[in-house]
DNA sequence: ATAGGGTCCGTACCATGGTACGGAGTCAAG
DNA sequence: CTTGACTCCGTACCATGGTACGGACCCTAT
């Protein structure tokens, strides 16, 4: 049996592997997090069991906004700049970023609907039994 | 006078210049797009002016084609695949890249709608006139 | 015939977002 | 008190999709 070994231990104490795995992500992954600035290495704890950095749901809350932000199209250059904008107060600033990001993904879903609509029309056009090749490029053109 | 050079002499004989400026590409990018198999490197003509490679419509509407399917999310690797596709009559196998990208696009589609919507939450939660900082962790978690 | 831009080609470099490696140290269970 | 898993950290490497550079050559207008 594979003990229960620190990465489980007491909740709001995880170590980087339980952090890692509480936000589905890899432990690397965090490690870059933190070499970009974007999550906090937290002190080591004194006393026994000190050599070890600890982690809490306030990490495991900045990882899934992480990677929320970055579903939602932001860089990490551009997460590192929401995070900053957290802590302080200039709504202006967030507003501004938020309707210029909604903008960019508006026409990237357009994008991706159009893209769409042409692989429909390509798979229909496709339907097996008919001879030759498909249209594949005739498929995309506009 | 930057005098009407190769580049855009008779239609049909583009040069590199002419064919990436048609596609609204870098000549760089076709270049690349060479030696990634996806586009033909023509021949060179023979008697004078037979040192530069001269492209045509038929080259202009390839790289279109690349365009177009990235934006449909495929990879250049994906692409390869499509433009071998479109040379043979394995009408199956299309068909089956073709549903199986709608339904990548459709998960895409909607996770991006997903964070338009919490960016939307968070411009209007952050409305200038109010105190302290907006909640820009909380406006994407779900 | 010469100047200046364009072409050709190989090779190098870039940004983004990770992923892997290796050695040293740590910790808890057996 | 050893063993085996895990941590820590630096550094190296990876894939994708380009972009840049440099030298040699070519082509056309003047």
């Amino acid at each position: 049996m594979p003990a229960p070994h620190a990465a489980s231990l007491p909740p709001g104490r995880l170590t980087i592997a339980g952090l890692a795995s509480a936000a589905r992500v890899g432990v690397e992954t965090v490690r870059y997090y933190q070499r970009r600035g974007l999550l906090e290495t937290p002190e080591r704890g004194e006393g026994a069991g000190g050599a070890i950095r600890r982690y809490d749901e306030s990490h495991v809350r900045r990882l899934r906004f992480i990677r929320a932000a970055q579903a939602a199209g932001f860089t990490l250059e551009q997460i590192s700049e929401l995070l900053a904008l957290d802590a302080t107060s200039d709504r202006a600033r967030v507003r501004a970023l938020a309707t210029e990001q909604i903008a960019t993904l508006d026409a990237r879903i357009a994008a991706l609907e159009e893209a769409r609509a042409a692989l429909q029309h390509l798979a229909q056009a496709c339907r097996a039994g008919e001879a030759g090749p498909c249209p594949i490029l005739a498929a995309f053109d506009r």
